[in-house]
DNA sequence: AAAAAATTTGCACATAATGAGAAAAGGTAA
DNA sequence: TTACCTTTTCTCATTATGTGCAAATTTTTT
């Protein structure tokens, strides 16, 4: 480990839970010298990365926020999905929040979100949050539709977690129900995440790929009511197709990982 | 220029208006071997910092969405600001949108943003988006209590541009214009940023140094009628003050670069 | 004003990044 | 399938570059 990672290593330590480090703590953690700390946290405040604290240290910076900028507002994916999420939420209840997710390594990153105007308990996602691959709706129609390659080992090395919450769960069973939601093509959970609610979601493709997911999330009496009066699922089902459709309509460049 | 800031330079190009960029591109960009981009452009991705592109290239990948949620959630400024921002916005109208930005190298940036639920016209601010710093009540009140220092040169270097705006701009009238803004505490601007719309900003502190401001964006006609209605001056002092306030009281460990 | 802490700099050295080209992987078309 | 692209990784010898140390400087605290 050395090269370029230096300065990868030092932006990681700030994802962990300690928001400000000084230069002497990070070159500990990376068992460099201080002045070598010193040398790189310099940069990394020049390239507005980091950001000097007033008291002693240092935390993340500003250009992080003008990166983000640029991913939110040039991604096919969510500038694709914006407006049909607004639409769903129009077209169905201002107690439900809609999120898109992906997949991001070992989890599930919500990447967009938009939320209904009435007031309703937070969902558990939010933009930047990563979700274990395995619980809820969100997750279970992404893994549904990835290379069965691996899945199983994947399953077996977070049984301990998914047992916690869904204390039935075998690879088995949990294959069975990927194959019925790739034959649905939606899912659909209950309190899986966060107790009481339920999400809602269905598959979004580009070039026959799985890359995102748009769920809904809505407390439980909500989505009995609404789905009393409406097909909710088929116009869920219809807006993720949508998305694919325009995603492939345009010629979208969409990031594969 | 090596080190660290081969990384940096790198993800500084997808600040540029080219969001996919191939690993050969870089290496042109940055005058080193195709093959020494590829070692970095890899790092990165295991970084999560770009993602692979499909057709060819890369761009900006997911962590840079992790780390911006850690900073939402972890500045003390836009922490402590936040609630302030919607009883702000609950207690004047709800088609008006509160921003709070702060100084980022010759630019004032915005960090945070509240908008109010009924429908009007959006703002040119929104999180990670960058405006002159000679334009607009945000801008100018945090001017106005910048350390005089280096102040007039900063302003002739920007007039060309202020001009386009404000014909009748001189550092004179500009200087006496902050000196006012100093006594009032307060900073009402129209049709600067965008036609027809009025900003209306407030500085906060922390240690005496400004840190950031708080402003209202609406409609003239908006303003107008809120006016009449409410002392919306002496509100928005009142939230800026009070944000002031809480930062010093629970010790916050405030970004100063 | 003195003392302590934080940060930067100069220098000699060896580590660690570099370029070039070969090899491998991945994708496309015949 | 095979061949032929393009993209990406790897190997290796070379030396450019980042490194630690100690001293210098700046900033903060007492």
């Amino acid at each position: 480990m050395t090269m370029p990672s230096r300065v990868l290593a030092i932006m990681q330590l700030f994802l962990g839970d300690q928001r400000v480090w000084t230069a002497e703590a990070i070159g500990r953690a990376l068992d460099v010298s201080t002045s070598t700390a010193y040398r790189y946290v310099k940069e990394l405040c020049a390239a507005g990365i980091l950001d000097p604290v007033i008291g002693a240290g240092y935390a993340l910076g500003p250009a992080i926020m003008q990166y983000d900028y640029r991913l939110r507002e040039t991604d096919p994916i969510i500038q694709t999905a914006r407006p049909i999420m607004q639409n769903l939420i129009d077209r169905t209840d201002q107690r439900i929040d809609v999120i898109l997710c992906r997949r991001f390594r070992d989890c599930v990153l919500c990447i967009h979100q938009e939320n209904g105007r009435d007031p309703h308990p937070p969902t558990s996602y939010a933009r930047g949050v990563a979700m274990p691959l395995f619980l809820g709706a969100t997750s279970k129609v992404i893994l549904a539709h990835l290379p069965a390659k691996g899945l199983q080992r994947l399953y077996l090395e977070n049984e301990r977690k998914i047992r916690e919450r869904l204390s039935d769960a075998t690879w088995k069973s949990f294959k069975d129900q990927l194959a019925i939601i790739r034959r649905d093509g939606y899912c659909l959970t209950r309190s899986e995440i966060a107790e009481g609610r339920v999400g809602l979601a269905a598959p979004i493709f580009n070039l026959d790929q799985i890359v995102a997911s748009i769920s809904l999330v809505m407390e439980a009496s909500t989505f009995g009511e609404l789905n009393r009066r409406l097909p909710v699922i088929d116009i869920v089902r219809a807006s993720s197709t949508a998305i694919s459709d325009r995603l492939r309509d345009t010629g979208a460049e969409v990031a594969r990982s």
